[in-house]
DNA sequence: TCCAATATTAAAAAATTGTAAACAACCCCA
DNA sequence: TGGGGTTGTTTACAATTTTTTAATATTGGA
C-alpha cells in the first residue's frame, strides 16, 4: 500500500473466527489497521466507536444480518460513503443484486481468498483516492492538480499554466533530477518546438513565487524540486 | 438511473458477438449509452472518440487483452480515472489479483448473469457520484437536477437549458477545474462541434445571473465553481 | 582564468478570455 | 399564421494574461 499519513482503518465483522483472523492478517499484513465484531449488533457500535474507513459484513451473522447494518449504517451521515463489502456463502445471484442494492460496494461469496480480499480492497480504496482527488504535499507545500492550485503554509500562490505543470512535474518526485530535455517532452509536448531559454524563464517565475531555494539547478543536466 | 444531463457512456470489449448484445442490451435497458468493440484494438480507438464513463473489458480478446488494453489506457490522462471492469471466463485468483492491480475496479468471471453485471455497473456509478439525491446544495445555493430549477437564498433563478447543465456540471464537483475539452464532452456531447467562444458566452450568462464570483476562471485550463 | 551554461530582464509575440451585438432556430400563444 | 420572446450560437473586437524571444549579465566548474 502506499505510504500515506494515516493507515487506512477496515471493520471486519464475521460470526467465524476463522474467517476473522484470517482476514485481519492479511489486511494487517498489507498495512491496514483492523477491527473486529462478531455479529451486526457489534459492527454498528464499532463503528460508531472507530469510525473505520471500510467495512467489511457477513451477511449471515447473528443479532443483525449484514444487509441489516449496512442499512442502518447507510442512514447516518458519518457512513452515509463509507466502502462496504460484504461477504457471504450465499452464492446466487439475486441475493448478490440485494447486496449491491442496499449500499454495498462489492459483494465477494465464500470460501474466499483473501488475496483477492486485498486485492479489492485495495482496489476500493485506489477508487476512492482518485475521487477524493489527490493533493501532492512537499513540506509545507500542497499542490492539488485537480483543483489547480499551489498552496504554501496555507496560503495560495496563483501560478499560470506552465508554471503549473512544470512544478507539478518537479514535485512529482521531489529530489530527482529531470533532464531539459525531458521537461520540454512532458510539459511542452513532443512537437512543440521552443527556445532553450525558455526554461529557465519559467523556472525562474516559479523560484519568485515560491521562494528561490525549493529548485536546486544541476549545471548541464536539468533541475530539481527540494525543500 | 436518475436523468441527468447525460446519459452515462459505457464502452463493452468482446469478441464474443453473444455477449456483446445482453450486455448491451441489458445496460440500455438500465439507461446507459453503450458503445461496443470487437476486440483490444477497437476498444482503444472507441475510448479516445466517445470518452465513455465506464469500460468493460474481456481479457481474452484478439489483437490486445484486456489488461493491455486497460495497462495503456491508464498511462492516458483522460482515461486516468474511468472505471474499468474485467471480464472473464478464467476463474482462478492469481489472475482476478493480476485484473485488479492493473488497474481495474472490478473483476467479474463468466458465465456473467446480467443482472448481477448491472448491479456492479450502478454500484460502481454510485460511488464514484457521491452525489446523496438529485438536489445538490453548495452554500446558499440549490440545484435540483430533477425539476431543473435553481435558488439563490429561496430566491428562484430561471437558468436556460444549456445554463443549467453547463453550471450542473461545475457544481458537481466544487472546486475541480473542468478542462474546456471535458465540458464540451459533457454539456455538448462527443459528436457537436461548437465555436470555441460558446462557452465563455455561456458561463457569462451564469455569471449574471448568479453574481460574478461563483465561477473562477483558470485561464488556459478551465472554470471552476467555488462559493 | 576562461567558457559554456544558466540567470535575469525587458519587450515582443502569441494565446486566451470577456463582451457586445447579431443572427438563426425554436416555442408559445393569440 | 404570424408576432414576440427565448435560446443557443457565432462573430468580431478589446482587454488581458501568458509565453516566448532576444539581448545581456552572471555563474560555476574544467
Amino acid at each position: 500500500m502506499a505510504q500515506e499519513t494515516k493507515p487506512r482503518t477496515i471493520l471486519i465483522a464475521d460470526d467465524e473466527p476463522d474467517i476473522l483472523e484470517i482476514v485481519s492478517f492479511n489486511l494487517q499484513a498489507e498495512g491496514y489497521e483492523v477491527i473486529v465484531a462478531r455479529n451486526g449488533n457489534e459492527a454498528i457500535e464499532m463503528s460508531k466507536i472507530h469510525n473505520p474507513d471500510l467495512i467489511i459484513l457477513d451477511v449471515m451473522m447473528p443479532g443483525k444480518t449484514g444487509f441489516e447494518v449496512c442499512k442502518i449504517l447507510r442512514t447516518l451521515p458519518a457512513f452515509e460513503h463509507t466502502v462496504i463489502i460484504f461477504l457471504t456463502a450465499l452464492n446466487d445471484d439475486s441475493t448478490e443484486i440485494k447486496g449491491l442494492e442496499t449500499g454495498g460496494d462489492d459483494y465477494i461469496t465464500k470460501p474466499i481468498s483473501p488475496k483477492v480480499l486485498t486485492s479489492r480492497v485495495n482496489a476500493l480504496f485506489r477508487r476512492i483516492t482518485k475521487e477524493t482527488g489527490s493533493v501532492l504535499q512537499i513540506g509545507d507545500l500542497k499542490i492539488d492538480r485537480e483543483k489547480y492550485i499551489v498552496t504554501s503554509n496555507n496560503e495560495e500562490i496563483t501560478l499560470a499554466r506552465k508554471e503549473f505543470e512544470l512544478l507539478a512535474l518537479l514535485t512529482s518526485k521531489p529530489s530527482k533530477v529531470f533532464l531539459r530535455n525531458e521537461i520540454l517532452h512532458k510539459v511542452w509536448g513532443t512537437d512543440v518546438i521552443v527556445g532553450d531559454r525558455t526554461i529557465d524563464v519559467h523556472i525562474r517565475k516559479i523560484r519568485q513565487k515560491l521562494g528561490a531555494d525549493c529548485i536546486t539547478t544541476v549545471k548541464g543536466v536539468g533541475y530539481k524540486f527540494q525543500m
